[in-house]
RNA sequence: CGGGGCGUAGCGCAGUUUGGUUAGCGCGCCUGGUUCGGGACCAGGAGGUCGGUGGUUCGAAUCCACUCGCCCCGACCA
């Protein structure tokens, strides 16, 4: 392709709403360009991009067995209903009506409308195992879309289902998946760890997801870097740093702690260390059950966590809520006399001697609490992980960091298959539920985390992989070069280098810049001044090395090149 | 949804506090010329319902009300 043919538009400045990297980089280079908020229109380099990642994908799938498909993205209400999603969904589902006025649904994931073809197909052990993936878009109505292409409305999403008969089989794919998804992020050039995480709206059991670190990530990931553990920190588990401390209030006591709320101004005003007041947070259900949670004053509540092990969404109660049940405001409340439903308190709290609770009136906190006093219904690990705790592996000391989620892999086990009653028969006749799992990668989210991880003050570094373009020929004086360079042109495509020429009659400069802000690893530079020596020059853009080359050894020089970035 | 910020030419911004001719600047774009290894220079030119609606006023980009859109921070997910 010559540039001066090509639909690039760079822009110099900044866009106004762009604080992202990848966001910034990619609309000043022309990849994408926004319609609405969380939707955006890909231009010709960013579908150049999108597209090659597609292909490492698919080659990726095919290569564990995966059989591509097409399901629709406009959906039928009844599937959802069935399931209970089009309720669990919520908001989040784009929900629309026909023309006769039957709900539809753009699909924002595909478990229910692949089961359902599934259930029609495979009747029987034999038929089974089967994979089947799609590479399509997604519709979620994100509350909150963010940092340009990082986390959209819209957006394109390899899904994939195993099919199996028996659990180990269903082993068996997670494991094929996982070793297709490590292959498929290295080879776009990502590094990424996996860590175990919460399976949320789509159940089952097991699942773990792909993380790059980057400031940049929206989830954390707790991370021990003596054992390897790895967990978002949704579901991380770990020792609490200091276990047992006692305070110094030997008696429980009522004491006058005037406007004094958080716990950093508690233990400052009562001189204790923050891990001896045992904060309380009261949280409700939807169906309006109250339940007091109890923590240790340096630590904060999980709320998947607490979700999770209470069995049902827990919402922290507003605090008109909590002045009208108590009587005083949210600072102050505690565990004793507190008429609520129940009281759970993690872990944290059991070895805390003589502590300090709310005084469940204002400007009042109690000392020397011990455990006898509260009737708490039940301890449990309802805590966030600090960074700094203990690794319940190995006893090392745990990291915290920020990370941007590319894929998800879930067993979903027989959630789907049952409620929808795809079953197949079994060796022994007997009608069993299909055990399956879902699979699912962020097309888009590779191309941003990738700008996230690999760009500096100039733009954009891609990997030779995901690149628009492998090499641009830069021509320093298009007049005076054209010629020669055509044949340059036309020898490293004909030699499969994915090439563009940059025959624009602009300056050297622009010309330079350009390329470094889109990305491309390698230009070729054609300057007449070069030429007579027989030379040209190659840049590698993530190095920034110049490299004087002999026009005959170049294509050589290209290929060892290609084989490093 | 809560909190914060922003909408003025294709892009980035000034002007709004204190209302007053024809709304500015840079980049980009068009024409002509000179340049040609790090976003060139000179001359000329085109381009704007000041997000929208309604109000106040002799007069509104500027004041008021409503409204739409976008970004960032907190509860969800690839």
């Amino acid at each position: 392709m010559r540039w001066s043919q090509s639909f690039i538009p760079t822009r110099k400045e900044n866009p106004r709403e762009a604080e992202f990297a990848s966001h910034r980089y990619l609309v000043r280079g022309g990849f994408i360009e926004q319609h609405a908020s969380g939707v955006y229109t890909f231009l010709p380099l960013g579908r150049k991009v999108m597209l090659k990642i597609e292909k490492i994908i698919r080659e990726e799938m095919n290569r564990i067995g995966a059989q591509e498909v097409l399901l629709p993205a406009l959906t039928s209400a009844d599937v959802w209903k069935e399931t209970g999603r089009w309720e669990s969904f919520g908001p989040d589902m784009f929900k629309l009506k026909d023309r006769w006025e039957r709900d539809l649904a753009l699909a924002p994931t595909h478990e229910e409308i692949m089961t359902l073809l599934a259930k029609e197909h495979l009747k029987s052990y034999r038929d089974l195992p089967q994979i089947w993936y799609q590479i399509q878009t997604k519709f979620r109505d994100e509350p909150r879309p963010r940092g340009g292409i990082l986390r959209v409305r819209e957006f394109s999403m390899k899904d994939s289902y195993s099919f199996d008969a028996t659990w180990e089989g269903l082993d068996e794919s997670y494991e094929k998946h996982r070793q297709a998804y490590l292959n498929i992020f290295k080879r776009t050039g990502l590094e990424v760890i996996v860590v175990k995480a919460s399976s949320g709206l789509m159940g089952g059991s097991d699942s773990e997801e792909f993380m790059v670190l980057s400031p940049s990530g929206e989830d954390r990931v707790v991370h021990c870097p003596k054992c390897g553990y790895s967990a978002n920190v949704e579901v991380a588990v770990a020792r609490v740093g200091k276990e047992f401390i006692q305070s110094k209030f030997q008696r429980k006591e009522k004491v006058h702690t005037p406007s004094v709320r958080t716990v950093e101004e508690v233990a400052d005003f009562l001189g204790i260390e923050p891990a001896l007041i045992v904060k309380s947070l009261l949280y409700r259900t939807d169906e309006g059950r109250d339940v007091l949670v109890l923590i240790r004053g340096d630590y904060e509540v999980s709320e998947s966590k607490l979700s999770k092990v209470y069995g049902a969404d827990l919402h922290l109660a507003t605090r008109e809520y909590i002045i009208s049940k108590f009587n005083a405001e949210p600072g102050f409340i505690g565990p004793l006399d507190a008429d609520v439903d129940e009281i759970i308190a993690d872990e944290s709290v059991k070895n805390l001697t003589n502590f300090v609770v709310g005084g469940n009136r204002d400007d009042y906190h109690i000392v020397g609490v011990n455990l006898d006093d509260i009737k708490i219904k039940r301890f449990a690990d309802i805590r966030e992980v600090h960074e700094g705790d203990i690794c319940l592996e190995c006893g090392g000391e745990l990291t915290l960091q920020n990370a941007i989620e590319v894929g998800h892999i879930f067993k979903l086990g027989t959630k789907y298959s049952s409620s929808l009653g795809a079953q197949f028969t079994d060796k022994d006749g007997q009608k069993k539920p299909i055990i399956m799992g879902s699979y699912g990668i962020g097309v888009g989210r590779i191309m941003a985390a990738n700008v996230e991880v690999n760009h500096d003050d100039r733009g954009i570094i891609w990997p030779f992989a995901i690149a628009p373009y492998e090499v641009n020929i830069i021509e320093i004086d298009h007049r005076k070069t054209a010629d020669y360079t055509e044949g340059l042109y036309k020898e490293l495509k004909s030699k499969g280098f994915d090439v563009i020429w940059d025959d624009r009659d602009t300056s050297a400069g622009a010309k330079f810049k350009d390329s470094e802000l889109v990305g491309i690893p390698i230009s070729v530079v054609i300057s007449p001044r070069k030429l007579e020596s027989g030379e040209v020059e190659v840049q590698v853009r993530k190095t920034g090395e110049r490299i004087d080359v002999k026009r005959e050894e170049l294509i050589a020089k290209l290929r060892s090149l290609k084989k490093e970035l």
